[in-house]
DNA sequence: TATTGTTATACTCTATAACTATA
DNA sequence: TATAGTTATAGAGTATAACAATA
């Protein structure tokens, strides 16, 4: 998606850019694809200032509350490779957003505290982001932004639970149905 | 979507993976990425037996009631660069699903015509991407999950109307509100 | 001179595997 | 022997530029 994307999304995924053809946007993925993508292009651009774009401010926003605060730990809680969270985190760390501290606990480990120019930062985003998510719901008013949001938090909260990445089996012979094709014998 | 950014976006965006942080599960862009990517990874898989995944697809369906059929309507259509509708349309074309054909009053252009094989597909592939929808849409009843297409088709039109890539100049002032920065002043 | 389609090249991301220092 | 972090290399995907044929 990614996409997205596109997805970026997906990107990734998450990536190609939708038609505005009307006999397609009838379909549930196109219209997810488009409002997503309409809310990265902004959240992106809102991230621009901060190394790693939207990746470093996860990083940021997962370290701040960490009880679980190693490099692998992040990468794991956002799903980043954690070769790619050694590049991410030099550039973070870099720019004085966050600090590589040794892990009393554990010598090979390394936690990542957010600095105070850190702090700032986020707060700086948060708000910009809360800009962006009313930038997307503006065809609605008050009283339907908050139905969307509570059934789409219901949708996400459900397909969260369901995410493969953390709980293969479950899903597979759901999706086998609906692909048509044979569950893999669980190669894992 | 992670990424998609995150959450995708991708991919890239629309592409790191999303945390089950509970702090994080309130923001509208993650609970976007988890349903996208949820729909997405479905979505690729039940594609997957089509060359190029879901860029054949939509090159597929945009081809299908195409007034606008050449390589180059279709690659702004979808949003894909003219060269990579080459290749694209190479894989596709190989597995017969299209044919490219002279265009007869522009000797310089291609029309994509689906072949037999190519509808036959992409009535299988729309069938499996309705089964998709609906198990993006489990954790809701049928009323709801009416509201919630309504109410997501209402965003989508919204932003797809606002969409830079097709009409920049009406969202850059808004866009600048948003990211604190200067508007650019108009490079294109 | 501009446009459609093709090809070749370079650049960005990501994935894989090796290496170190610790456990 | 396994794990946290780092580094190097290779691959996929994308973008850029140049080219031939036609307008």
């Amino acid at each position: 998606m990614s996409s997205v994307p596109t997805p970026t999304p997906p990107r990734d995924v998450a990536h190609a850019c939708a038609a505005d053809d009307v006999a397609i946007d009838a379909d549930l993925g196109w219209a997810l694809g488009v409002v997503f993508r309409s809310y990265l292009k902004i959240a992106h651009h809102a991230m621009s200032e901060v190394p790693g774009g939207p990746r470093g401010y996860q990083v940021l926003a997962a370290a701040i509350h960490g009880q679980q605060n190693t490099q692998l730990a992040l990468a794991n809680q956002l799903g980043i490779d954690r070769t790619v969270m050694t590049y991410l985190i030099d550039d973070v760390e870099r720019a004085g957003l966050v600090e590589r501290q040794p892990d009393p606990a554990d010598r090979r480990a390394r936690r990542i505290v957010v600095t105070l120019d850190g702090h700032a930062l986020l707060a700086r985003l948060q708000e910009r982001l809360k800009l962006a998510e009313d930038h997307v719901l503006a065809a609605l008013d008050e009283d339907e932004r908050t139905g969307f949001r509570t059934l789409l938090r219901r949708i996400a909260t459900h397909a969260d639970a369901a995410d493969p990445a953390r709980s293969p089996c479950e899903v597979v012979d759901d999706v086998a149905k609906i692909t048509g094709t044979e569950p893999p014998r669980h190669p894992r």
